[in-house]
DNA sequence: CGGATACGGTGTACCATAGACACAGTTCCG
DNA sequence: CGGAACTGTGTCTATGGTACACCGTATCCG
């Protein structure tokens, strides 16, 4: 299982590839899909160190080398299960066609639901990786709903990334704590633990958490917070593009 | 090597605790110190996955085995490199006085560095993990920036997460693609190679590719673009705020 | 219809890695 | 000066990823 190398190369293949098949010899036991879906129900209940060669092919029935006819190693097998356990999101065009607003909203609380049900999918998908069919469906959808909004190509795929990168932060932080020990219903409370007896050395930190530790907001919150700062910023620059001459050459 | 277990709360105690020292037998070779910046030095050369205790003592003379002597276990050294290669952060606070933006600004610039100059504590960051002193005092930091603005305690928490996450994605980005193969300079490249021959399925994709391939903005624009629909959101919000009686009872 | 040919699953093996444990050398305290 | 605390080492085990040879099976071709 190397980081490196050109396993990327061919899990693109492995995630882009049709099932077609030429056929011959013995019928294979399994598929791609139940590969994939093997894996993630031992992510799902166990966390990604879980899922070895040897546990997935446990739960399939077979030996562990039996799925390297199938898969090329363990990065693509992850890779697949990664895909897979994002599913086909959904196209928020139909349901509030020409608001670009709700369908971003709606597209980045898609996303906080498979990274909440999924939290091994946030370790899955740092440092290089192949994406996967789903998650440019996603990003298509974002494209989609930004078409016609003035904001320029590269534009466009920033907004993807700002909004992306905050619905993984905040499930991430959610998961950190409910995730472990379970103990922690709220964010704050870690920092307070830490804070605690160092108060001189972190004393604006302090002063906020002695104030803000009754109303916790949960993870829920801290999601819509930050789309709705980020949303409002772009509506801005929306504005601001189609109120004058759209997108002077730069 | 766990991911799960109590490491997080002996990553805690090691990136928190004093050196200070009950001495009585031989003079400790190494210190914790040189330690993470050993396998800094590996995790940037080669990766995370290079970073074995094996190679890690290789790199101070000693064997692995003595490490254990210094860490828990592998997963706390990793916590100790993430945090020694954060570094202090710079005192916003004192180049540019009372302005929340410019001190947000160039806090979420310095993070971006640091996750430049050490992608691997991307990957080091995923997943419930313990916060060290550095990260804590960026968070001080920027909860500092924004007292007095009229924002709650979770409300500048959320902020935090909310910038945070998109100096992480960018550099994720970045890195993906400058990482590995060092071909693909921008984020677009990648994609276009996957919509190619897919047109039918990803339109809007496609159509913004064609458009968008030339005037191709690298990751400085990428950060600095959702850095700045962002910072809008909030001086949005932070205006309504500081225009009407402050933070109505919530 | 019968081999050739591909293909799928298995068993065995190898290597790297994290970590346990007992031992031996070293320094300080009383 | 003797023991107690501490440090580094050598050895060992378990686990995980993966290569390879083998054998059985289903399909294709003549």
């Amino acid at each position: 299982m190397a980081t490196s190398g050109d396993s990327q190369a061919n899990a693109v293949a492995l995630l882009w590839e049709q099932p077609g098949a030429p056929r011959r010899g013995p019928r294979p036991t399994l598929t791609l899909d139940a590969i994939a879906r093997a894996g993630i129900a031992i992510a799902d209940a166990d966390g990604l160190a879980a899922v070895t060669m040897q546990r997935v092919a446990a739960a399939l029935d077979v030996t562990k080398m039996a799925l390297y006819r199938y898969v090329p190693g363990k990065d693509e097998l992850v890779a697949l299960m990664t895909d897979t356990a994002l599913g086909e999101p959904p196209r928020p065009g139909e349901f509030s066609p020409g608001d670009w607003r709700a369908q971003l909203d709606g597209l980045a609380h898609w996303l906080f639901e498979q990274f909440w049900a999924h939290p091994w999918a946030l370790e899955a998908t740092v440092g290089a990786r192949a994406i996967g069919p789903n998650e440019l469906t996603w990003l298509e959808h974002v494209v989609a709903a930004l078409a016609g909004s003035g904001l320029r190509g590269g534009e466009v795929l920033d907004v993807a990334a700002t909004l992306a990168g905050h619905v993984r932060t905040v499930a991430q932080q959610g998961r950190a704590l409910a995730g472990d020990g379970g103990a922690e219903q709220h964010l704050g409370l870690a920092y307070t633990a830490l804070v605690s007896g160092r108060e001189d050395r972190f004393p604006a930190l302090a002063a906020l958490l002695a104030d803000a530790t009754e109303h916790a907001d949960g993870q829920d919150q801290a999601l819509d917070f930050g789309l709705n700062r980020i949303l409002d910023g772009i509506a801005l620059l929306i504005d601001a593009r189609t109120q004058q001459p759209p997108a002077q050459q730069g």
